[in-house]
DNA sequence: ATGGTGGTCCAACCA
């Protein structure tokens, strides 16, 4: 079973690209985020046509919005609203014994400080509220996925330069401790470095504002894939498709593939 | 210190 997370930056403008990751990678389940479309518009059909003919939808008009669709049949959906903001960031299926979540996480502004920016304490409170729910939902013993644009690059090799971007949104120590307390939350193993050392860098977002952003390697590790511990021991391989990156209009984010 | 782009939707917000 080959599952992927991918932040499309808008589903609409996002069409063949996404077409092109479901075929060319054999995928069962992709989550995505920023679908950024009515609920009610979805592109239900072209889903349909491509053989996943199994969705949950949590979106909206304009902004966010997630969506997972699938070729299995779940067995059940659910939306959780977390910190009574209903802009629609979360939507989970269950799959037998595997709990499959999809977030997209507040991105937080542009300053790091709660008292000047509503928008950075949205997020810290995102983050906390989804500390405190995590345990009291979900159990380290059960088969837990959390996928998603969690938008926090926690390690400093999860950004282009940690000595930069420390007191920037995405990477400050407030972000990524709660980054942490999250993983211990279930004891989650953070599937894209679980073979591979801390002092190599990982990136899964490069920007578009900065043309050469990608040529230059100028990325961060904001993208992110958690499995408790009995889901590790089923897991075969991940992968993070950097070359998604360089594809025809792409997303500023690329995805994540876990095997199972 | 500043601005660079892209998506949604048509003025301005979000990232």
């Amino acid at each position: 079973m080959r599952i992927a997370t991918w932040n499309v930056n808008g589903i609409r403008p996002r069409m063949e690209q996404i077409k092109r990751l479901l075929d060319e990678q054999y995928l069962d389940v992709l989550c995505m985020q920023e679908v950024k479309i009515a609920e009610d518009i979805f592109p239900h059909d072209f889903f349909e046509q491509l053989g996943y003919g199994h969705r949950a939808v949590v979106s909206q008009k304009a902004n966010h919005g997630v969506a997972i669709v699938s070729r299995l049949p779940f067995d059940a959906d659910w939306r959780q609203v977390f910190w009574d903001k209903d802009d629609k960031r979360h939507v989970a299926v269950r799959f037998g014994d595997l709990m499959l979540h999809n977030f997209y996480m507040p991105a937080g502004g542009d300053k790091p400080d709660t008292d000047v920016n509503e928008k950075f304490a949205h997020k810290l409170g995102f983050y906390d509220h989804l500390i405190d729910w995590t345990p009291e939902n979900h159990k380290a013993s059960e088969k837990v996925l959390f996928m998603g644009d969690f938008n926090i690059a926690p390690l400093e090799t999860d950004v282009w330069n940690h000595k930069k971007l420390v007191k920037s949104v995405g990477h400050s120590p407030g972000e990524t401790e709660r980054w942490s307390k999250l993983k211990q939350a279930l004891d989650f193993v953070d599937l894209p470095r679980r073979d591979l050392s801390d002092d190599q860098s990982l990136f899964t977002w490069w920007g578009y504002r900065y043309p050469l952003a990608f040529a230059k390697d100028y990325g961060w590790r904001l993208d992110h894939a958690f499995a408790t511990q009995p889901l590790n021991q089923d897991i075969r391989d991940v992968q993070v498709l950097k070359d998604t990156r360089s594809w025809e209009k792409p997303s500023d984010h690329i995805p994540i593939i876990v095997e199972l």
